[in-house]
DNA sequence: TGACATACCTAGCAACGCTATGTATAATAA
DNA sequence: TTATTATACATAGCGTTGCTAGGTATGTCA
């Protein structure tokens, strides 16, 4: 398969973020109610995501104080997060695409 | 992510054999073109893969001799492996359902 | 005061798919 | 005729991804 194409973890999180800044927390809760409990992601698993996301500047963090007097850590989408999400959205619909057509039974055509 | 989902190599190997019985080196062929060369499945990915289907029950494999004299190695799907495909195609289907809402900013209603 | 939800983090493990390699035969090119 | 390529199957070992499990800490509520 390529190049092992999906990385759904990577694409979750950069749309995430498309709309408004999110701490991640939030965003496994925001993602629970956009997928209709579909994807349960969980700590271990959007953290380690997050710092190399950061690391690769497609996100930027900043801590904010919650208006409980808390300190949370915003992630927010840089430009060159944008581009990495629009391609990686493009990477989806050719990869789901591809798959329906299998399921389909196979494009005939182009 | 529950149980991890997608698993495509075997959704996209099950789909393969509801239309006819295949051989390995068929199905790879055969994919590629189904998929536009999106999927250029490797012999490392999926001769394992139908080993596990065939200890699982889901294909049954029969040798047979090829015109060319040659000896194939022909995989059927099962009953069991009709029904595996069905759940499969069940679980792709609310996947890929998910991650679009999620592009599409959150699935506001049910 | 104790329990729970919030909020972040990392080490270690398991599964999946790929690379690399091996074997063997048929077809084709040199 | 011989060498190369395509066909056809197979497995060992590795890297990536995402999960489990654990840790730390603060705010809220019974």
């Amino acid at each position: 398969m390529k190049k092992q194409a999906i990385e759904h973890t990577r694409l979750l999180a950069l749309s995430l973020l498309a709309g408004e800044d999110m701490y991640g927390y939030q965003m496994i809760v925001e993602l629970a109610r956009r997928s209709n409990h579909t994807f349960d992601m969980k700590e271990g698993t959007l953290y380690p995501v997050l710092h190399g996301l950061e690391q690769e500047g497609f996100v930027e963090a900043y801590r904010k104080q919650a208006p409980t007097g808390r300190e949370r850590k915003y992630y927010h989408l840089t430009r060159k997060g944008e581009h990495a999400l629009r391609e990686e959205e493009a990477a989806w619909r050719r990869y789901s695409g591809a798959v329906n057509d299998v399921l389909r039974g196979g494009a005939e055509a182009v």
